[in-house]
DNA sequence: AAAATAGTGTCTGTGAGACAGTATCGG
DNA sequence: CCGATACTGTCTCACAGACACTATTTT
């Protein structure tokens, strides 16, 4: 919207800043995304939340697994940089990025001063099972949410860089604090779902099993019937449901 | 801590950054803050729930009410930015801030590329009062939260510039999601309070009266009893209480 | 005494939690 | 048939909400 403007500027299509702002100079940002997904375990009842790792291929932590992010361009918005950071990392789109954080410990990055946005967001298994199987240099890491927050990580590794052990705590329990209350706010599931998958994904997202006839009940006030039902299971079909509203 | 180490750069105290961040110059960064107080109203009983404006002497939207802010100086941490906003324009010491979220729209300012992070934090009445006696640019905002949240300004000004409606509506969600939960859990009353003041706070907050006693049965269990009295009040003394752990 | 506020007793409705039972499918 | 899953009935307990009542102070 700028581009008719700014023909007399160097090599930008945004006008020139105003002089005001020359004395203070911000930060260098990044954005960091703690990516999760609902991973099948063992058996098909026993699903955990995972979240991507990448294999970090230059800078500072090299060969170590940390979460995607990436440096923020010039004019760009913190989630546009965050889809492209996934787009380009791991190939993959149609992401929605919800803020968490700003992270902004002077010292957290010895090249510079470097504060991060740190971002949340939820993408189907199928997804992010064809992004590993394509790419060597992601991998998963797990929750121990029983425990007191540890971590699993590929090849052993037990903590991320920088402050990226904080940020996966932190989006952990802002998905858990919106997962109480509402059916799948994220969409782990897509548009239509029993309430057995339903409950599934509650169990991987808290990290303990769910009362199945307390459940159902507490759900089904916010869920809308379609009167379509479910196929390819054992057992008798369950009625497939929508999100209301 | 790195002043030892910089005797050979040129006028900052860190070293020189990483030539890799060369290419990634970050956006312009600032602080606003939403200041929230209680304000008495006309009779005791009925306080209002108010945020602190400024009145911007220079700069874009001169003359006009805004919300308190900053630029970000280099290397300083956001919370620092906000303290020293406070100090420096409202003379307000003892801030804790808490951060909300960045607003990175790339025309939000058109001066050039400027995110704001927005922060939240609380005052006691007593401090905003003499506050506002010695500055005649400082003043109150109040939002109306029955109906659908309109503001009240100064000079009959109906919006604040830049994003900063949005901030302040962002902020009372976030101070009435709290205030749901636990007993004043940002401290607008100090260490010990009686269940009345705190009833009244809460009111402010939420934007509606609340039920005496059902009130006073869901904060009990979370109140320590200091089998103190208050003193000064009609009626019977109330017994004060602090908070739980 | 009247006004004002503090605090308690008690009834009701709702809903979580727990458990057991019935229904309907695939193999 | 059996195993597995979907759904329903029902009991208990806790607690929010509502109302009335008692208690203790100031004016």
């Amino acid at each position: 919207m700028f581009s008719m403007t700014s023909l007399n500027s160097k090599d930008t299509e945004f006008p020139p800043e105003a002089p005001e702002l020359a004395g203070f100079r911000g930060p260098h940002l990044a954005v960091d995304v703690a990516l999760f997904t609902i991973a099948p375990g063992a058996d098909r009842a026993n699903s955990r939340l995972a979240f991507l790792v990448v294999r970090r291929l230059d800078g500072l932590a090299t060969g170590e697994w940390a979460l995607p992010g990436r440096m923020v361009r010039e004019r760009e918005q913190l989630s546009t940089a965050v889809e492209t950071a996934l787009k380009e990392k791991c190939g993959l789109t149609g992401i929605e990025p919800k803020q968490l954080r700003v992270f902004d410990e002077p010292t957290r990055d010895s090249r510079g001063w470097v504060m991060s946005v740190a971002h949340l967001t939820v993408q189907h298994w199928d997804f992010v099972e064809a992004a590993l199987a394509q790419n060597p240099n992601l991998g998963l890491g797990y929750v121990q949410l029983e425990t007191r927050f540890q971590m699993e990580l590929p090849d052993g590794q037990k903590n991320l860089p920088f402050e990226q052990d904080l940020i996966v705590r932190y989006a952990v329990q802002d998905l858990q604090l919106r997962y109480r209350a509402k059916p799948d706010p994220d969409r782990f599931l897509g548009p239509t779902l029993t309430i057995y998958q339903l409950r599934k994904v509650h169990e991987a997202v808290l990290g303990k099993e769910l009362d199945k006839d307390v459940f159902r009940r507490k759900m089904e006030p916010k869920l809308e019937k379609t009167s379509e039902m479910a196929t390819g299971t054992v057992g008798k079909p369950a009625e497939l449901f929508k999100r209301k509203s």
